[in-house]
DNA sequence: GCTAATTTTGGACAGTCGTCAAGATTTTAT
DNA sequence: ATAAAATCTTGACGACTGTCCAAAATTAGC
């Protein structure tokens, strides 16, 4: 076996991490439809174009394997906000539009915010994604207090509430509404759309 | 086998509901434990009286065993606050009452708040626990709102938020500050107080 | 085109899982 | 005390798990 440390060419090593990469894009998707508790590295594979056996190449082993999905997940996961703040032009604009777009990920992307959940919570029992799990959710944190803060200063008013607050009790709300969504709930993201809305008033 | 159902026998059906109740609990101390994830029927065994083979005799399956283990859960889930809405003699008194007993489970009963937790993020994957899972959320909702509720009326004003948004908000809160008691920062208790004690102030 | 290195496959392994049933043990009824 | 019923243990089963490895397939260097 060839470690990616050991090699020269250049292209090798991109290609050596664009497999591991893809192997990891499999895993997320395998955890996001199965759960942490029923994910299997077959499941993995078979969600991939390869054989279960080639995950012990480019992984020492499963843990190794899930810590780096759990990092790949991370990119996506802590700006999705952003736009939503930088395109509102005033405090009415960005209430509703956060609100709407905690709504629309709701409804688009249940399966990725259940994996996210599973995961940290897989961390109240195991020490090993607890490090990135404590990471991404400072980021999921600072990314909702951009939001707070960016309508305290529309608002004219200084927030009510620190970024922790914030975010435990804007997190307690998506969780909820995610659940009564995959319970068949319609009317879940609606009723979020319309608390989180209320709450930002509250914070500000 | 004998059934329960078939039974004369008063005192014959009360021992078997017994011995459910005794090995639903081995179960949850389990699930406490080890997280659903690792948690197998030869463990929980372990930790009851009995060998494996018993559970098949109270319990159809896994899945029922489980379900019991959670329905016998609630129980001492919901009432946790009740004591100290009947105490308290002023809003400030509610206020830091409420606070202080939060972060005293949390210290206390770190292992079995992440059993709930565990149990609910597993719903989103599997419908067996929906139902249960759904029930007792409403449960701890309506457990939270009698304080709020309680404390709009010390203070003379109403309650400024919804059932759904104080729970959601309060059990966020909850959950951030217990992920970070297990990952050991031992101030998280101290700031859970302090938080929840003023998010109480925003919600009336 | 040939050799050597890299990559991938598919099977074997030891272990664990839920489930089941036959037999041993204990309790109950007469 | 004896037979019947209820309860519990033990070992087995097929399926599944993470891991490893030898061999096949592919790619790279010359």
């Amino acid at each position: 076996m060839t470690q990616a440390k050991e090699r020269i060419s250049r292209r090798a090593v991109d290609k050596f991490a664009q497999r591991r990469e893809q192997l990891a894009e499999s895993a997320l998707q395998a955890l996001a439809e199965l759960g942490y508790a029923r994910t299997s590295l077959r499941e993995i594979a078979q969600k991939s174009d390869f054989s279960h056996g080639v995950l012990h190449y480019y992984f020492a082993d499963k843990v190794e394997l899930l810590t780096y999905a759990v990092r790949k997940f991370e990119e996506v996961c802590v700006t999705r906000y952003d736009d939503v703040v930088a395109a509102a032009g005033s405090a009415e604009e960005l209430k509703h539009g956060f609100g709407a777009a905690m709504a629309g990920t709701l409804r688009t992307d249940a399966a990725m915010h259940r994996l996210w959940y599973d995961l940290r919570n897989q961390s109240l029992f195991e020490e090993s994604f607890r490090g990135d799990v404590l990471d991404i959710d400072e980021q999921r944190q600072d990314m909702v207090w951009r939001v707070v803060r960016r309508y305290a200063e529309f608002a004219e008013r200084p927030a009510q509430v620190s970024p922790e607050v914030a975010y435990a009790a804007f997190d307690g709300l998506f969780q909820r509404a995610l659940l009564r969504q995959l319970a068949g709930q319609d009317e879940a993201a609606d009723r979020l759309e319309a608390d989180v809305a209320a709450l930002l008033t509250h914070f500000v």
